[in-house]
DNA sequence: AGCACGCCGACT
DNA sequence: GTCGGCGTGCTC
């Protein structure tokens, strides 16, 4: 018996399977999707088994023998193989990294895992109740007897053995059985009281359900606080009434505690609930529960879409325009395209919702390629916000440089009435750029070309790209002069410059203070229950939070997401502005949003105060449409990074020429050019960027770029299919 | 990734 | 003459 094995070999991803003897004492315990030991060259190595053959063409000299099976059924079922396969194609990645990323840690091939499974002890009943009563009329011991009571009704845990364990084990009254355990507690609230749905929700339940066997793909545009949660439920409930799963996408699950906390009162333990901040063995542990079939739901974050349920009833991507469902290195896939696979293998919808959907998904649904559902109203009393933009131009004249005229008042206002605040502030940090004054010097990190962004707590000056930190200068290290100063304002400062002002309780909420595990939850929780007035947050408080006693919501500035050079900066600007809005007047008290900028016409700041996503989408249609973006044209970004200078300019010419000789007349080829960030971590990025609307070309093209690079370590090509930013 | 192989400069 | 620098290529 021969089999093929693919394992991973280092950095480079040299994609190919490995022929394998298989001893005959193995042979039984050999099986498509198991994982083996391998010896290669001098290393014991994993890999995953693809094939068994009975032959091989292969010089039988060189075939070794395995060294052993590591699983007992395959870690690999036939539905991920052929769906590495189809990544490997689609996305030009290798096939190894395809069936990594599909794995908890503890299942991948060649990582030296120190995950164990953790076991309840169980004492189990094996002789009938009459047995045992007989058992007890002689007993003369006290704790034998109350034991063997509590096991009438049920197992018991064990924690420690001890004699009349042992005594009852002799007598075969029963017998220790071994449960594993989940480490994975879920702590956050949970919390759920049914409703009943308005017209609106039945219908758009109803129509996902009655296709729950096509493969079909919903979207559901629907206004923040329409009750999208609540559909989701129900739809989900409808998957598990007919012994099916479903699967269900969220972008952060610590950004949307509500939601999990909802979805765990009502289904409570069928959830697997898989995200970044879960240790190795707790991963290990939910997406056992869902191999072994007790759980029928996940909900996960991106890499979510591959577990291996083997009879999906529904796929729900929850906030489907976010950027975090597609992965950023390789493989570079996106979690919308997979879930589309995948309802094409299980004949099952796919539920796509949002209140701003993507251009790309808008512009499908547009064309009746996916069914356009819509929840138009917010469910209960609530409304959507009142929203006025507020021209920074004006105030910076009068003095204000951080907070208006009418936010600082507002803001006094709602502290007197004891109703919460947000505030906004796209940046972390104190300031943003610290520069000398004499000689206009302007400190930078000297690996990435990138201002360093002063941190007053900590002290020192961080790099947001590679991370580094140094101490904070005093000096110019140009000049000498001491005279520096710091311009720009970050989540830091603005806490700074509020507990000045006002007379509140403030809290933040950045990356830098949500470090540790469950510092996100308890920041939500303390706010949630009025141990704070005010909330400061990076765009991470935007997403589906829940506080009824909000009722402002002011966006510090709104400039700088707008400003970024991408060409979905208008598109993440509309969608953030309302989504942040979104968290206003929850409740039947009325919300007020406030937007400070330096850009008040801007379409996408003019229509975000409107809440016309519809007119904006027609705006931004537009705009893409001169432009050739997406979704008019498909797009390619080929990222090419060098440690040389020299290496990196000349080869990426050669490829731009090469693409322009071998693509079609049609397609668009730009550049290379310098990456928006040049150098990074002391490597340079160029870029080149591919156009088009359809070529048979292309996928050859780029294999061939592909292949021809794999080889050359001075230079690394990575090709990007529909790059969520350039 | 690891390791062997191989082709050039500087040394006991 | 040989020791060792690391660039290249192979591992079933």
């Amino acid at each position: 018996m021969y089999i093929d094995v693919l394992c991973e070999l280092g950095a480079k991803a040299i994609d190919q399977t490995f022929v394998y003897h298989v001893p005959t004492f193995l042979k039984e315990s050999i099986k498509i999707g198991v994982r083996v030991k391998i010896p290669f060259g001098k290393m014991e190595i994993e890999g995953f088994v693809i094939n068994i053959n009975n032959d091989s063409l292969f010089d039988r000299d060189k075939i070794k023998d395995i060294i052993s099976v590591i699983d007992e059924e395959p870690v690999l079922n036939k539905e991920m193989l052929i769906l590495g396969k189809y990544m490997a194609d689609s996305l030009l990645c290798s096939k190894v990294s395809a069936y990594q990323v599909m794995l908890p840690k503890a299942l991948k091939a060649q990582v030296n895992t120190n995950v164990k499974l953790k076991y309840n002890k169980y004492l189990r009943r094996n002789k009938s109740i009459e047995e045992i009563d007989l058992y007890i009329s002689k007993c003369r011991y006290e704790t034998q007897i109350e034991l063997l009571c509590k096991l009438k009704e049920k197992d018991i845990l064990i924690r420690k053995m001890n004699s009349s364990i042992n005594t009852i084990l002799k007598h075969g009254l029963a017998s220790i059985v071994y449960e594993e355990e989940s480490r994975y507690k879920y702590t956050g609230k949970s919390d759920y009281k049914k409703v009943s749905l308005t017209s609106e929700q039945e219908k758009v339940v109803s129509c996902v359900v009655n296709s729950f066997d096509r493969s079909h793909t919903f979207l559901l545009y629907g206004v923040t606080g329409s009750g999208k949660t609540e559909v989701y439920m129900n739809i989900i409930e409808e998957a598990l009434k007919q012994e099916k799963s479903a699967i269900m996408l969220v972008p952060e699950i610590s950004l949307t505690p509500q939601i999990v906390g909802k979805f765990m009162a009502r289904f409570g333990d069928v959830i697997s609930i898989l995200h970044s901040k879960l240790s190795d063995s707790e991963r290990y542990d939910e997406y056992r529960k869902i191999t072994q079939g007790k759980s029928k739901i996940v909900i996960g974050t991106r890499s979510a879409i591959f577990v291996p349920f083997l009879n999906i009833g529904v796929i729900i991507i929850d906030e489907e325009h976010t950027s975090s469902y597609k992965q950023e290195n390789n493989p570079r896939y996106n979690a919308k395209d997979i879930a589309m696979w995948r309802s094409k293998y299980h004949d099952c919808p796919v539920l796509l919702g949002s209140a701003t959907p993507s251009m790309e998904t808008m512009a499908r649904a547009a064309n009746g390629v996916y069914t356009l559902l819509t929840l138009n109203k917010r469910v209960g009393n609530s409304t959507l916000p009142i929203v006025e933009v507020v021209d920074m131009k004006k105030e910076v004249k009068k003095g204000n440089f951080i907070l208006s005229d009418i936010l600082k008042n507002k803001i006094d206002d709602r502290l007197s009435k004891k109703e919460q605040i947000i505030l906004l502030l796209n940046k972390r940090g104190y300031s943003s750029i610290i520069s000398c004054k004499e000689c206009g010097y302007v400190a930078k990190c000297p690996k990435c070309d990138i201002t360093y962004t002063y941190h007053k707590k900590s002290n020192n000056l961080k790099c947001h790209y590679c991370g580094t930190s140094v101490p904070v200068i005093y000096k110019c290290p140009i000049c000498g002069s001491d005279n520096l100063k710091d311009y720009g304002m970050g989540t830091e400062k603005l806490e700074e410059e509020l507990k000045k002002i006002f007379d509140a309780k403030i809290v933040r909420m950045d990356v830098d203070t949500t470090t540790k595990k469950g510092d996100h939850q308890k920041i939500i929780d303390d706010f949630g229950e009025r141990k704070y007035d005010i909330l400061i947050g990076t765009q991470m408080i935007a997403k589906g939070l829940d506080f009824p006693l909000v009722t402002l919501v002011g966006v510090v500035s709104a400039d700088s997401s707008l400003t970024a050079s991408d060409f979905r900066a208008s598109e993440n600007t509309y969608q953030l502005l309302s989504q942040v809005a979104g968290r206003a007047g929850r409740s039947d008290r009325k919300g007020e949003v406030i937007i400070q900028t330096f850009n008040p016409d801007h379409y996408s700041i003019r229509l975000a105060e409107r809440h016309n996503y519809l007119e904006f989408y027609r705006e931004e249609m537009k705009m893409r449409k001169m432009l050739k973006y997406s979704p008019y044209y498909y797009m390619v970004l080929l990222s090419i990074t060098s440690k040389v200078y020299e290496i990196g300019s000349v080869e990426s010419n050669k490829i731009a020429s090469y693409l322009r000789n071998n693509l079609d007349k049609e397609t668009i080829v730009l550049g290379p050019s310098m990456a928006s960030v040049f150098k990074v971590n002391n490597i340079f990025h160029y870029q080149i960027i591919i156009k088009y609307r359809k070529d048979n070309n292309l996928m050859s093209t780029l294999k061939f770029i592909d292949e021809m690079y794999k080889k050359n370590n001075k230079i690394n090509v990575e090709v990007d299919f529909s790059p969520i930013r350039i």
